[in-house]
DNA sequence: TTCCGTTTGCGTTATTTTGACACAAACAAA
DNA sequence: TTTGTTTGTGTCAAAATAACGCAAACGGAA
């Protein structure tokens, strides 16, 4: 048996599905190489994972020092190895989704280098390596999480009315879902309240505030939307 | 820049979670290992994962070669990466289940070497590694998995009976459901259809044979059992 | 002020789905 | 024939769902 670590393995990296909400629309954070492959090309955030740190850890770096976004949700997602997914040669990524918040992700946008871009889910260009299926299928994954676990809270601010919570789930699940049904739905499910306070200013009628709430969180629902 | 692979990487390795079903009960194919670490001890059949080769060739690999068995299905659940995983060294595993019907299990059952054994999902032994944790997230996933995908058919035979069918369910997502309302859900999800055949030469009245019918597959249904 | 267009909040109703049963049919054994 | 057990089919009340009406609360126009 050789030492340990003389086997030959393929190369470890990650990358990073970065979903945020803005706009009335679901974006992603792309990144504008610039060295090659796919030079000038669009690609998802990645790195190599070191030997010293964990796949969370290298996520959480890549988006620490990349896109300057600390404590946000972050999700394994699923490991891709087509063969020749890297021309470098071997690579197997561990790919992994993030949710950024409406009040990081403004706050963070003006710190980002102009080589880093919200693309609406919509309209995404060409992506390099095999980071098109990567997106793909991290959008499947939000699609079906949506509706078991209180995962698009990550993607509001702390206090968000019901037709903005509606717009999101819209966004995600690629459908239009009668107003009245969807608030019945969520109120059901018992994971939001009311904050009494008021969505003042604009002009028609003042929407509630809601509130997710943590302690009343059963932890697995299901809603049918 | 370092020439690519002098990259420093964690090994790559792949951890099966290889459910059967036999004697009215769902059950995993567990390997006493030999050498250190865990000798004599159970865990997951794993082997490190080659450059010249991708995770599902990994897989099947081992499936042929340490457990014979062939053309199964087979799924990637999730990629472990806990620092302390393996006592020899930073092993990364992306782990995979797979399901064998009936009819491979026992064909196969004779050729197994007999430091492989069958272990019902409710009596487990203590295993090595973190295959305990593995094996747990496998059983979630085919939860999960089996109220929406006609994944329970690899457990069983070509031919089936709605009882038969029921226990498999009731064993997997480990509560008991009632037979006539089981009966009307599978068949109004529309994918099994009568052979016309029946289980006949038993105690008591013949079932009906059902048939897993490909083209009726609506691919994507939901059963609320 | 009054009227209008828009959005929000709250409700109703018909339909569908679900959960909990009852009962007869088909076998083997007594 | 009778009994015990399992399978196939149907019923019915309760719950969940989809579709929809309507008034309240704003800003802006008349």
């Amino acid at each position: 048996m050789p030492a340990f670590h003389t086997y030959k393995n393929p190369a470890l990296a990650t990358d990073l599905v970065v979903f945020g909400y803005q706009d009335k629309a679901l974006s992603v954070l792309l990144l504008n190489r610039k060295e090659a492959p796919f030079k000038n090309g669009w690609t998802l955030p990645g790195a190599f994972v070191g030997l010293e740190e964990t796949l969370a850890e290298a996520c959480r770096r890549i988006l620490d020092t990349k896109l300057g976004l600390r404590s946000i949700y972050l999700e394994q997602l699923y490991t891709f190895d087509t063969p020749n997914r890297d021309p470098r040669g071997r690579v197997i990524s561990v790919a992994h989704f993030a949710l950024v918040s409406q009040g990081k992700l403004t706050a963070v946008a003006g710190k980002m280098a102009n080589d880093v871009r919200w693309f609406p889910v919509t309209d995404i260009p060409v992506l390099g390596f095999d980071h098109r299926q990567i997106l793909s299928a991290a959008q499947e994954r939000l699609r079906a999480k949506i509706l078991y676990q209180p995962v698009g809270f990550e993607l509001l601010d702390e206090n968000f009315t019901m037709p903005e919570l509606q717009d999101l789930y819209e966004c995600i699940l690629g459908h239009s879902i009668d107003r009245r049904n969807f608030r019945r739905k969520i109120l059901d499910a018992g994971f939001v309240e009311l904050t009494g306070e008021k969505k003042e200013g604009l002009q028609n009628r003042p929407a509630d505030y809601y509130n997710f709430n943590k302690k009343l969180l059963p932890q697995h629902f299901h809603l049918n939307l």
